[in-house]
DNA sequence: TTTATTTAGTTGTATATACAATCTTTAAAT
DNA sequence: ATTTAAAGATTGTATATACAACTAAATAAA
């Protein structure tokens, strides 16, 4: 008989954290006025940190495969967060840059995704957060 | 400005470990000749602890939205997993039962998930391992 | 230089998930 | 008893994501 408790599964508890995380950001940005998911909100916060790259290079810093940026940019785009150029000494390359306007948003959403996060480490001591995203990091290298 | 260090953000690892679990998880099955979702082996694990439950259960089980569990539970029936049969006490349920071949089918997944979340934890103790989950269930709460 | 290969993005297809609307059946209210 | 409300499930629609196949452009090989 195959015993599994996936109550206690590392894979349970670290899909539900980041599935809940995802849908109280979304929530919150709406409650601000802001239609916007959690996995848009990261994609243009690496934009804010290092404006005009291309998708291949977004899609590094996200860990994502290539096919799932090119959708994602392109939710961006309809919304009017960023804008594609083509490159010009590669023209197979586009370039993503964020609009004044995906700027101003970012604005609005900042507190909100600061008070999501504060709500979901409630109880953590500073020490403890470290110690928390630590593990996940290991996680991650044990993985990529 | 909005200085926001996405890679250090809880969202960010959180997300980044739970799609590196899923992906694991699935590619492993695969690779023992099995295609099953590391969501699908989450929902039959659950089944297979707790078996004859209707969809609304399991989806509290889940922590998923009722149409989610709808089409979830789709993929397990076209795959054979599962069979759906119409509650005899209120005929707006449908009880969700696993078949032969997927107890079968879940006996040879489970050293291939035992293996990943091996993997996962690699270089973690046993109490390292239980402070880490013991953070996860801290955030689900504190989001529930 | 012509051909073969690699690289950057897009599109097809499939699953995962949420939210809203709908349908059917049961329970509650009058 | 009839009407109203609630509950269980499905379907429509949208985003997220992976993998595979494809297009176009740049590089390497011949």
């Amino acid at each position: 008989m195959v015993t599994f408790d996936r109550n206690k599964s590392l894979g349970h508890l670290a899909g539900l954290a980041s599935r809940l995380l995802s849908n109280s950001l979304a929530k919150g940005f709406r409650k601000a006025g802001v239609v916007m998911t959690a996995e848009q909100w990261g994609a243009l916060i690496v934009l804010l940190n290092d404006d005009a790259m291309t998708q291949g290079h977004l899609g590094e810093k996200l860990y994502l495969e290539k096919s799932s940026v090119s959708r994602l940019v392109n939710g961006l785009e309809k919304h009017g967060w960023i804008v594609r150029k083509k490159s010009e000494n590669d023209s197979r390359q586009k370039l993503i840059s964020l609009t004044e306007e995906a700027v101003t948003t970012l604005e609005r959403c900042a507190s909100v995704a600061w008070d999501v996060l504060e709500e979901a480490q409630h109880g953590m001591s500073e020490d403890e957060r470290i110690v928390c995203r630590s593990f996940l990091s290991r996680i991650i290298s044990n993985l990529e």
